[in-house]
DNA sequence: TTCAATATATATAATTTCTATATATACTTA
DNA sequence: TAAGTATATATAGAAATTATATATATTGAA
C-alpha cells in the first residue's frame, strides 16, 4: 500500500484537495497511516496523469485557489485492486520506545519529561478520536460501521498505551535514578 | 531519529554485524522501529566513514565472512545526543486498518480472512515477545528494567489489539455482508 | 499598531528509506 | 538432486520524508 493508493482511498469517500488530504493524514488518519505534503502532491499529479483522478481548479474568496480531485471509474477500480491485498503486520516507528530502551543512560528529569509528554500527546489524541473525528463532516461517504471499527481500534490502542505507561513508568524512571546514583558514587 | 542512530543504539548494547542488526529489526525490535537491509548497510558504511563505529572483518567456518561493527567513543557521544530528543507520537502504517475502513466494499470472505490473518500474526508476535525475545542472548548489554518496559509495552499493545479485533470484527464483517446483500438485490 | 505566528494552498529539491535484485556458500528437506 | 532456507554483504531504482520556497489572509501578542 503506497501513498497513491491511500489518496485514492480518501478520494473514494469524497472529493478533496491535496491540502485537505494532508489534513486528514495529520489528524483523523494519523493512527492509520502517515503521509506528508511531499508525497501527497506528487501522488496526486501521478494519479491525474494516469487518469485515475480528475483535477478541477477552484477559485476561492480570501483564500488561495485550490485544486479539487475526484476519483474516476478507473480510479475506483484501481482502489479495489489495492484493497484485495492480505495485509501484514503494522509498521511502527517509535522514537519514544527507543528513548525508553536507554532510560538508564539518561537524566531522570529527561526520562520523566518524555513520559509526561507522551501521556499528554496521547490524551490529546484520545480526545480528538473520542469526539468522532473519523466521521461526519470530514469524510462524508464512509461506512459508519467500518469507521467505528477503525476509530474504536485507535481509541483502544491509545487507552492501552496510556494505561501501560502510567502503570510502568517507574521501571524506566527507576533505571535512570539507579544508574545516576551509581555514577555519583 | 534515523537508521544511523538506531544502528548506534543497537551497537551500544553489543558488537554486531549488519546481518545481525537486521535480524533484530525483523524480530525483537519490530514493534519499536522498522528498518531493512537497504538502509542498514549504507548506514553502517556512513557511520564507519564518520568514525562513529569501527569495522572488523571476521572469517567464519562454513559461513560467509562477516563484518563486525563496534561503537567508538565518538559514536557513544553521538548516540547520547540523539537520545536527548523529546519524542513525538509514534508513526504508524497499517495496511490492515486501511482495508478495514473499506470492508463494506469487499467480499466478506476477504474481510474475514484478513481479520483471521491479523489475529494469527499478532498471536505469533505475542508468543515471541512473551518468551523474553528482547533480552539475554540477543542484546547482552541492555538494562533489564528498560527492556522489560519496552517488551511489556509491546505485549500490552498486542494483547489490546487482539482483544479489540476479536470483540469488534462483527462490525466490519457485518458491513461487508450488508453491502453484499444490497448489491445482490 | 506592527510583528509574529497560524491557516490556507501548491510545489519541488535534497535526503532518507524501502523494495527488489545480485552474488556466494552451506545446510536441510522433499 | 532440486528447491528452499539460512548466513552474509551490497547496490540500483523507486518511494517517501524533510526542508524549503512561494503567496495571501487572519489572529493574537507586544
Amino acid at each position: 500500500m503506497n501513498i497513491r493508493s491511500l489518496c485514492l482511498a480518501i478520494l473514494s469517500m469524497g472529493d478533496a484537495s491535496g491540502y485537505e488530504i494532508n489534513k486528514l493524514f495529520q489528524g483523523p488518519f494519523s493512527h492509520i497511516y502517515e503521509a506528508s505534503f511531499g508525497s501527497i502532491y506528487p501522488a496526486l499529479a501521478k494519479l491525474t496523469e494516469d487518469r485515475l483522478v480528475t483535477c478541477t481548479a477552484l477559485a476561492q474568496e480570501k483564500k488561495p485557489d485550490k485544486k479539487v480531485y475526484r476519483l474516476t471509474q478507473a480510479g475506483r477500480a484501481a482502489l479495489m485492486d489495492e484493497l484485495a491485498i492480505m495485509p501484514g503486520a503494522d509498521r511502527v516507528r517509535s522514537d519514544f520506545l527507543v528513548v525508553m530502551m536507554f532510560a538508564h543512560l539518561l537524566p531522570t528529569a529527561h526520562v520523566s519529561a518524555a513520559v509526561d509528554k507522551r501521556l499528554e500527546i496521547y490524551r490529546d489524541l484520545l480526545r480528538h478520536l473520542d469526539r468522532g473525528e473519523l466521521e461526519g463532516q470530514d469524510i462524508p461517504e464512509s461506512n459508519p460501521a467500518c469507521t467505528d471499527f477503525v476509530r474504536g481500534y485507535g481509541v483502544a490502542m491509545i487507552k492501552a498505551s496510556i494505561a501501560y505507561v502510567e502503570d510502568n513508568r517507574h521501571l524506566v524512571e527507576g533505571a535512570s535514578l539507579l544508574a545516576g546514583a551509581r555514577a555519583a558514587e
